[in-house]
DNA sequence: AGACCGTATTGGTCTAGACCGCTTCAATCG
DNA sequence: CGATTGAAGCGGTCTAGACCAATACGGTCT
């Protein structure tokens, strides 16, 4: 018996978990101490394992359910549109703008989308949900020449995408992508929701336009592991 | 003063860390403890927080130390070799064949090389270090035909993509890559020296041959996210 | 029926004390 | 001088008990 109290609780829980529906509820802390005659401490440690393996969700003063996570899978030819990526993986997705401002880029943005010294930016903060969960916070930048009046054609609930496409006849493309899985910033954590500076998942990506043979948008976007499972998929088309 | 103790310990240390050498020690626990007036339980709490923030690691019976992690950049036209990524870092790498062996193809590797049903595969498993560290295990899957003898062309330490390269006039190029965080199987665990099923960067990528125009090689990294930094970086060569 | 409020429950945090296995390193023995 | 041993120090685990903040829910009052 080497291996830890705890962790033979959290194995046990895991395949019992794995015979469970997504979003039911595990017996409490103190319960799971008394069934399994451990201290709460310790079977609080077997829960705390399973949030850390992305299992479980905890809420304080509800109880621990079982996690529901969605992958959102990017790939060179994926649907430009969260929520139509959202919606192929069977779960419900909804954006809220939380701010558009024109804003002067940035050095490292300015770079990025070949802008000129004064050149302006238009910076559109986005809160996603998954299944009415805050899942990942978007921020996207676009030479603010590139979409005149784009406060006014975003208005109705579409999509950016949709926009750019129809309204702007521009034709995004994926042109960069950058991923990694970092602590994200605390502005970003409490917007979502989260107390202690949470371990994300880091996308930064930037779209051209074919049309215009310029960079149109850089959008860097932070994802709660315990709702998105974002994996990178670059098989080619063959 | 709503945030707990543990966390202003964490805030408070990670500051401390940013200004230490990589690889230098912390205080202890108890020490820890007896320094803020605090249990050691609630000091060590602060301690796993940095560790989950892969800042710091971990050696039972020895101490706590400053986090040296290495940034594995892969990018469109990275150097094949593993070797010289983590060389370009500025780290040390080096390789250790753990088996090679030929054997039937599985299913999905059948379809993933082109394979006919009774063809056979070369499975060769590496243990990888940085700086001497146990850091990623990678399982590698190559159409047997394609690289008869290769036991006796790898026998002195060279890189795979060398002998690929130079002893049979292929030409890998990077045809699918895939990436998630997940948590490592318990045989890959146990390789690396870890006790607990851990958080990990499994990468998945198959290379094929330019030359004969058909996959080459199938290969699954699974990497210690304390040790190397994984980023995906797709910024097209302009 | 709807708004309000208190109470039980839940996870979150903290303390004090204990034992274990492992690593390290100095002291000792051959 | 080299090898072995032992003790000190370290992180890893576990227990018992306690208080807090947030939630959920039922009952009450309007």
């Amino acid at each position: 018996m080497t291996i830890p109290t705890y962790l033979k609780l959290a194995d046990e829980l895991e395949s019992e978990i794995s015979k469970m529906n997504a979003n039911s509820r595990l017996a409490s802390e103190k319960d799971l101490a008394v069934l399994h005659g451990v201290n709460r401490l310790t079977a609080r440690a077997a829960v705390q394992e399973l949030e850390r393996r992305y299992l479980v969700r905890r809420r304080p003063g509800s109880g621990t359910f079982v996690s529901d996570r969605v992958e959102f899978r990017i790939t060179p030819n994926s649907p430009p549109s969260w929520s139509e990526v959202i919606r192929l993986s069977g779960a419900t997705p909804r954006t809220e703008t939380l701010s558009l401002r024109t804003v002067r880029a940035v050095p490292w943005l300015r770079e990025a989308l070949h802008l000129a010294a004064d050149d302006r930016v238009v910076h559109l903060r986005r809160l996603r949900y998954v299944n009415e969960e805050a899942a990942c916070i978007a921020d996207t930048f676009l030479a603010a020449d590139l979409v005149p009046d784009l406060r006014a054609n975003l208005k109705s609930n579409e999509s950016l995408h949709k926009v750019l496409t129809e309204n702007y006849k521009l034709d995004p493309y994926r042109a960069e992508l950058k991923m990694d899985v970092e602590v994200a910033p605390s502005d970003i954590a409490s917007l979502l929701g989260l107390g202690t500076r949470p371990m994300m998942f880091h996308v930064v990506a930037r779209s051209d336009t074919r049309r215009l043979k310029r960079p149109l948008q850089m959008t860097t976007t932070w994802n709660r592991p315990d709702i998105l499972r974002v994996v990178i998929d670059l098989s080619e088309s063959s």
